[in-house]
DNA sequence: GCCACCGGTGGC
DNA sequence: GCCACCGGTGGC
């Protein structure tokens, strides 16, 4: 069983970003720099970014009062196996007003948010849930300063189902993908597409009786702003990329239109703490992100399922058009 | 034997 | 070209 490792704030006493009275911040950032982190996030309006403490077992609690608020968390260790995986860090989003992030203090509340952030745009005054005081008067609370890999999350991802999780791992840098996205069903099933979701709930229809639909799951993942963090499959493919990549950042879209959320896990493969300023010499160093990259597209309805499925599916009663139907409906996103 | 992680690719 | 999907497999 895999650990349950996002949702509350690790320990890491090297961070020096998560603070309440942003005093710690303010220790260790001189003005310059704390102007630098600003204007870097004003390139990238209204994203979420995340990051996944490694240390917490239980990170089910809601909300974490602001005075439990833990530093930022350093690299975290890959459940039992002896490879170190990147995981997500932190949670944090963007205020649409001033442009500052703002650490969410718990996956639960950043999936709150992260779902209807098109609708209700986050401000600073939201934090004040949990952070009483805070106000766009504050530093921000964590910048792109290069010790973390940043990426951009997909907004309006439907909340799991009660007694469901969602799971985003990351994979090593190098790799053919990013991350990956799992849902732990209340059983501990480990579900890994639309189409094992799909037929879970065939098997399990006491979920679909109690409102569970295909809507509430997602499994876009994020994507890095680290553009070269996952390997090209051809030397023509990476020269297409490339200039895909360059094509976008040079033609910003309406910032209006963006509503993205991202998401930020430390970007070395070991367990050093995370560094709060970087030389650049060996780790990448991140710019802020283009707003092109910022941009991201509605998700998708649905995964269509596989063939092999469709045909596994054709001895369950027919529904060949919509094979989410039978739960399918009032949810629909 | 289990399963977390990864690569490959079919299909859009 | 992208990505949803799933089979393979190495570490445990």
């Amino acid at each position: 069983m895999q650990s349950r490792t996002q949702g509350t704030f690790p320990k890491d006493p090297a961070n020096t970003y998560l603070d309440e009275t942003s005093q710690e911040l303010k220790d260790h950032a001189s003005t310059d720099e704390h102007d630098e982190n600003v204007r870097s996030c004003q390139n990238a309006p209204n994203q979420i970014v995340v990051y996944d403490p490694e240390t917490s077992d239980t990170g089910q609690a809601l909300c974490v009062h602001p005075a439990e608020h833990e530093p930022l968390p350093k690299y975290a260790v890959s459940n039992q196996y002896t490879k170190i995986l990147p995981s997500i860090g932190a949670f944090t989003v963007q205020c649409e007003e001033c442009l500052k992030w703002r650490l969410i203090p718990t996956k639960e509340k950043y999936e709150e948010i992260r779902e209807y952030i098109k609708e209700e745009p986050f401000v600073c005054a939201t934090a004040r849930e949990w952070r009483p005081n805070i106000s766009c008067d504050d530093p921000t609370d964590i910048s792109q300063d290069g010790s973390r890999v940043w990426a951009i999350d997909k907004p309006s991802i439907a909340q799991p189902p009660t007694g469901w999780e969602r799971l985003v791992r990351l994979r090593s840098e190098g790799g053919t993908r990013f991350a990956d996205v799992y849902y732990i069903t209340p059983t501990g099933k480990t579900l890994r597409s639309t189409v094992e979701v799909e037929n879970y709930l065939l098997e399990h229809p006491e979920f679909i009786r109690a409102g569970v639909t295909l809507s509430q799951f997602s499994f876009q993942i994020p994507k890095p702003l680290q553009k070269d963090y996952v390997k090209r499959r051809s030397y023509k493919k990476a020269r297409q990329q490339d200039n895909a990549v360059a094509l976008e950042m040079l033609i910003p879209h309406e910032p209006a239109e963006v509503s993205p959320l991202s998401w930020a896990g430390p970007t070395q493969s070991t367990d050093l703490p995370i560094v709060t300023r970087p030389d650049g010499s060996s780790a990448p160093c991140f710019e802020a992100p283009p707003v092109s990259d910022l941009v991201v597209p509605p998700p998708k309805k649905r995964a269509r399922p596989s063939k092999k499925y469709t045909k596994k599916l054709r001895d369950e009663p027919k529904v060949k058009e919509k094979p989410q139907q039978a739960w399918d409906g009032a949810n629909e996103l």
